[in-house]
DNA sequence: ATATCAATTAGTAATAATTATCAAAAAGGA
DNA sequence: TCCTTTTTGATAATTATTACTAATTGATAT
């Protein structure tokens, strides 16, 4: 994967941000580097970095896609009305109360695990592949 | 909120899936016993239905939301390549690695603890509103 | 430093999923 | 039955994302 500016600033705004922006959130704090960039530059550069695991794509909330510049396991909470979504801190000597009272002021409405994986179908989808 | 046959159809025929089926994939099923129905009516239904607590809207994983019929508390496996959704078995007595292996055939890459909520600007918003 | 060539870009068109609009139809009382 | 409000079907509009293409750029070999 070449280095380009345009790539390289992507991927730093987006590690500054502590807010999980929009591609075009992003694309916005990104112009003001780069005022000729193009939108679509920003959605590949997203494509391709959490492809290559140096950003994390969020598909939870809402209809727009979120990104996550900070690749280190950490857990999430998302606002069911707007979509935005805010890390949450959860330490080993923490009890699940604590992380609720503890929750950047959302108010929570649920929580529980969430797995993330391949399917039977996309399992053998690979395999005749080959890839 | 009124009982229309369409309502009463569309609830039905998610309940009785267990795929977490789309909008359309549902549409497409809902269209068997009432062929003249608009997917316009699939989607409303689905909001209303939702927002009265009857049925889950699913915003994991690709772009399209997904819905389901069993409002126990339950979790689920998201696809990361197709946007599935499985239910995944958690019993008191399982251990993570149960879980895992119990998948249902998913390839696991990730699980965690996520949580929903309403952000404080959401909650703002309400207040001004008195809603 | 220059030539080469595949990767990447900007700009824009196309697509996909969902939501909005609106006149007509149906629901649930009075 | 009549009346009011909700809901529907059909379709237009919107939103977010992806696809396309000619021009440009980055990395490498010369």
């Amino acid at each position: 994967m070449r280095i380009t500016s345009q790539r390289e600033i992507i991927l730093e705004e987006l590690q500054r941000l502590k807010t999980h922006p929009t591609a075009d959130e992003l694309y916005e704090v990104v112009k003001k580097r780069l005022p000729r960039i193009s939108i679509a530059t920003v959605y590949r550069n997203l494509e391709r970095l959490s492809e290559a695991g140096m950003i994390h794509k969020l598909e939870y909330g809402g209809r727009q896609k979120r990104f996550d510049g900070d690749t280190s396991p950490h857990s999430h909470v998302v606002c069911v009305r707007c979509g935005r979504i805010s890390d949450v801190e959860t330490r080993d000597d923490m009890e699940i109360l604590d992380i609720v009272v503890d929750s950047k002021g959302y108010q929570i409405l649920k929580c529980g695990v969430q797995f993330e994986g391949i399917c039977p179908f996309c399992q053998e989808r690979s395999k005749s592949k080959k890839d």
